[in-house]
DNA sequence: CCTATTTGACCACC
DNA sequence: GGTGGTCAAATAGG
């Protein structure tokens, strides 16, 4: 398992590909692949860096103390006596905290459950569970609350895990960071497809990409080349895709304790990847 | 009719 | 007692 230390490491290596990416963005724009904007890439980079911060920010503890805190934290159900399970602040350092001029779209489905105005802020704040609390028992939750104006910042923060892993957009840098953070998931292949959202009132963030397991690697890729091939229209193949990947996560029970060592992010593998996706020009950075 | 959102009330924590 | 997190009934929308 890594540690804090590596996986900032690894999520500044990420950013740092990004960053030359950019800088080879701005000296020719005319050359390479220019299905990647330029925003998209100082966004990704913005993303990788906050999470390096969050990490560091959140690493007094130990990573196994935080991996049975989270484990404990999400697959527990809530206290027979408590039915309103309270959020204790000295647990934050589990919680992962993205600031984002427009709230970030993570690729979960969300269902809103509450909304309060909070003393000192004149914004309100809202209260989000994931979408398959119920059928997977998932006990993700965030907060997303406005805390700037010109230009807008909103602040949206994580409680606990994804146990459903369904994904069902594909946001690069948050999913492939947030698997740091997570330990939960793995990263074999990353690609920036087209954006899938499909996401009821998501803020799309135009930035795509999706992290898979090993064994998913050739459905995606046969479904990335139909994609490819046969039509320029995303339905379709987003429709496929968004099977395949539901199939795909229905079948995937991330136990915590057990992330093997293959399941481990792996930044050469990362860069590879991107550099590779990108040759055969699968960069697409969503928005339109 | 079903599902998602809104919103007032309830409850735990400080 | 104040504040924030959650519940659940009411409401809206498809």
């Amino acid at each position: 398992m890594n540690s804090p230390h590596e996986k900032v490491v690894q999520a500044i290596l990420y950013g740092h590909s990004c960053a030359k990416r950019l800088k080879l963005w701005l000296e020719d724009p005319m050359a390479d692949d220019r299905s990647v904007s330029s925003y998209d890439l100082a966004k990704s980079i913005v993303h990788c860096f906050s999470n390096a911060i969050s990490i560091l920010s959140d690493q007094p503890k130990s990573e196994d103390d935080q991996v049975s805190d989270l484990s404990s934290m999400d697959s527990s159900p809530p206290l027979p006596h408590s039915k309103r399970r309270k959020i204790n602040s000295t647990n934050s350092t589990k919680n992962w905290r993205d600031d984002s001029p427009d709230p970030y779209n993570d690729g979960f489905l969300w269902r809103k459950y509450g909304q309060k105005s909070i003393k000192n802020s004149k914004y309100e704040r809202s209260y989000y569970r994931c979408s398959y609390h119920i059928d997977h028992d998932c006990g993700a939750r965030k907060h997303e609350q406005q805390i700037k104006e010109n230009p807008p910042v909103y602040r949206t923060t994580y409680f606990g895990h994804h146990t459903c892993k369904i994904n069902h957009n594909h946001d690069a840098v948050f999913t492939a960071v947030q698997d740091q953070v997570d330990d939960a998931g793995s990263c074999r292949i990353i690609r920036f497809g087209k954006e899938l959202d499909q996401e009821k009132g998501s803020h799309s963030t135009g930035f795509s990409l999706s992290v898979k397991h090993e064994e998913s690697i050739i459905k995606e890729e046969t479904c990335t080349d139909q994609y490819r091939g046969i039509t320029g229209d995303d339905k379709d193949c987003q429709h496929v895709m968004e099977e395949n990947q539901s199939s795909l996560s229905s079948s995937y029970t991330p136990p915590l304790s057990s992330v093997s060592e293959t399941d481990m992010f792996d930044s050469d593998l990362l860069l590879n990847n991107l550099d590779s996706w990108d040759r055969y020009g699968l960069f697409d950075f969503g928005v339109h």
